[in-house]
Order: C-alpha cells, then sequence, then structure tokens
DNA sequence: TAGGATCCACTGGTGGATCCGT
DNA sequence: ACGGATCCACCAGTGGATCCTA
C-alpha cells in the first residue's frame, strides 16, 4: 500500500505523483495506513474520507487555509461515485457571505477561486468497499468558466434583490445554492424583500453532480 | 457547606441571599460541592476560580453572554484579596474592539455596561486556603462613573489618533488598556501613526487594584 | 510593584461532506 | 432524484483571570 504522506507536496508533479499512487488503493488501507479512525459507517462520518485524503496528500490547512494546496494553488475535492460510473452526490463548493458577494463579482469570488483548480479525487463503491478511482487534475474551460459565471450571477442577483427566501436549490444549471448549516437554525442575516435584515439560514455553493459527471467523463476521454 | 446550585437566580433578592450563602466558604469545598476540578496551583488554573463560583450561583452564558446574568443585568467578577485586605491583581473588564470603540461613546460603550451592575465576590487568602469573602452588589457613583469616562475617553482619544503603540498600561487613573492575548502574537488591527492599518496585540481594560480596593473599603463602611 | 505576557475552558463558525423524505 | 436538512472535527476567538520579570 502507498505510504503514509505528511508533508505538502512542493510542486504540481509531486502532486500528481502522489495521488497517482493513491489509485486503486482501498479506504480501509489508507485509513489503517495513517492511524485514521475511518468510523464504520453512514451519518456520522459525512466528512472523514475527504479528510482521510487530505491527510495522505499532505494537504496544509486542516482549516482556515483558503485552499488545499496554498503554495499550488490547489483545492481538493473527493467525490462519490456509484456503481453506474456517475457522482452520486452534489458537491459542496464553499459558504456565501450573505450581504457581501451579492457585492462580489464571480471574477473576483471565493467560489471562482476555489474552482480555479481542482483536484478531483473518485472514491467509488460503498462502504467498506470503497476505493480511490482514476484521480485527476482540472481547470474549467472558459465555456465552464462562462456558465459558472452565469449561474453565480443569477443567484447573486436574487440575493441583492431580497430574495433570499426565493432563491431555492432550483436555481442554477451547473452551480446551485443550498442550506449550509448543522442543524436548520436561522444563524445568519441577508437583505429581505423591503430592503431589512432578516434572520435566515446559512447558504453555500453546491456543484450539481450532473456537472461532475461530465467533468469526469471528460477526464476519462482525455487521458 | 452550601448546596450546588445549577438553576439561574430569578431576582436580585435570591442572587443576594445565594451570595451570601456562600460567605466564608472555602473554594475547596465548594469544588467538591459542584465536582469541579479547581486544579491544585498556579500557572494553570488562571481561570478557574471565576467558572466555580459562577457555577455556584447559576450564572448563565459560560461564555457569549453579555453579562453573567442576563436577566438581571448584573455582571460576576471575582476579586483576590492578600493578607492586608487588598486586591492583590487588577481586574479585566471586557476585550477592546479596535477600529470600533474608538468611535463609541463611553455611555453606549461595552465596558460601561459592564461594570454598570458589578456582584463583586471577594477570594480572601491563597492557595487551598482561599475562602469567599464579603460579596456585595456595586454600581459606580456617578463620580465613578466621571473618572471611568474621562480614563476610557483618553484611551479611545489616543487610538482614534493611531497612537496605539504607545498607549501603555499608565494611561488611565483607573480604567487602563493592557495586552489581552494568550501569547503575544499580534493578531488584531489598529490605525497606525500614518492612518494606515498595523498589526498589533489585541487588548482589553482593566480596572487598577487602587480603584477595586477603594470600593472594596465603601462596601466594608456602608454594611 | 505593576506593566506586559500568558494560561485554560468553552463554543461558535468553518471546512469536510452525506443523509433522507417527498 | 434531488432539495432541504444534517453530522463531525477542528480551531480561532472570547471569557475567565493570574503570572512573572525588570
Amino acid at each position: 500500500m502507498p505510504a503514509a504522506r505528511r508533508s505538502s507536496p512542493r510542486d504540481l508533479a509531486e502532486l500528481a505523483t502522489r495521488t497517482e499512487a493513491l489509485r486503486g488503493a482501498s479506504l480501509a488501507e489508507l485509513a489503517w495506513g495513517l492511524a485514521f479512525e475511518l468510523g464504520g459507517d453512514g451519518v456520522r462520518t459525512k466528512g472523514k474520507v475527504g479528510q482521510l485524503i487530505e491527510r495522505a496528500l499532505g494537504a496544509t490547512g486542516g482549516s482556515s487555509a483558503s485552499r488545499d494546496f496554498p503554495d499550488l494553488g490547489v483545492e481538493l475535492k473527493t467525490i462519490p461515485i456509484g456503481v453506474r460510473g456517475v457522482p452520486t452526490e452534489s458537491t459542496f463548493v464553499c459558504a456565501i457571505a450573505l450581504g457581501v458577494d451579492e457585492a462580489t463579482p464571480w471574477s473576483a469570488s471565493w467560489a471562482r477561486a476555489k474552482l480555479a483548480h481542482v483536484l478531483w479525487v473518485p472514491i467509488v463503491g460503498e462502504g467498506a468497499a470503497r476505493k480511490v478511482g482514476a484521480p485527476f487534475l482540472w481547470r474549467p474551460t472558459s465555456a465552464q468558466d462562462s456558465q459558472l459565471a452565469a449561474d453565480y450571477d443569477e443567484a447573486m442577483g436574487i440575493l441583492g434583490l431580497g430574495g433570499v427566501e426565493g432563491l431555492t436549490a432550483r436555481t442554477g444549471r451547473w452551480l446551485q445554492v443550498r442550506p449550509k448549516a448543522p442543524d436548520g437554525r436561522k444563524r445568519a442575516t441577508a437583505v429581505g424583500p423591503d430592503g431589512e435584515w432578516i434572520a435566515t439560514v446559512p447558504r453555500g455553493f453546491y456543484l450539481r453532480s450532473k456537472f461532475t459527471g461530465a467533468i469526469l467523463r471528460d477526464a476519462a476521454a482525455t487521458p
């Protein structure tokens, strides 16, 4: 099995080498090699896989870093793949700063910065049988960037006009807005219909699985 | 010994009753009654006494509450008293919001709100022999409030003019400004000499022991 | 002696995502 | 199928103060 990694990769080539070494490894053996508690099953282990892969690749930050590999400008995202070879879930991108992002253009947004260069690591299968698929570095094409920008602008436009409660996950072709909170409590504030501040649930950006599925197919077709 | 208290007191009378019941109790017996780890000695137990008294009186919040007894508008402060009957330390009031408080008048300040109504609980003696002295509720007299306002205005004036690095603990007759951070690191920002933002160490307001000593004497003289 | 430095507990917010009714 | 709801780990910040040299 791949050796445990703790130091951060120095360049993209080293990151690529390390990532390739993970390919085909089962999550169980990775966890064992890093003395990582993966947890058996479902609901109480939601973020564990992502953190396991971070450690296996020597990602810095843990949290509070703007990206997983700040020196390389690369963001790491795991993506669960089902038996049919397509993503089983949408992908969380980042939180929305309500009251701030409405006035931030896509070109300067946190979301765009995170998506500018992503190392996608597919996790294939279910439960204890999950293993690492074929990872790949990705940058959005200019066409993809344009559509993401359009989705972003649409959502931020709705928020800016006081439509936070009308902005559902149905808005956006590839990039959508959904709740992002440990519970349903209204711990954030946003502009309401009449321009006043109202309490609301925190939101985040997510990529629809249609989009990540398309990225995966492109990557498979262009080795 | 006094019984363990967990619910919050409903009114000032109940708070006074509970507080009076603590008088003369040793910290060791209070801790035992509440199953509280007081810790043996010095450096690793700095805030323990305050938290013990909070629990003994049923203070709410723990943290993040604006006051210890929000419904009563009362702040709880323990104050260490040495063998000569005078405070051995200054008293921390609250943190300074650098970049905000400079523009906040004393009348609207967090510091004034905290000091508006304080339950002082003297802690008499040293080490394992410490016990609760004679607690008392206090409100600043208008003369005291004026002097505190003057100290506050002086300090905030210096900060507003970019003098953060020149504002030492020597400024202020009763209310002083001192560092407030787990380490000496510059984790806050303030306006510098040339109007630019500079990194600096977080600060807090403290009451000089001269002042708390005077309050104590007044309380002893007016039973 | 007191100004500047430091220590612990606790928790809200963030980053990692997946769960689960309709 | 997917929109809305939820779960865990981690850490910086806050609130409780006292330590410790020059």
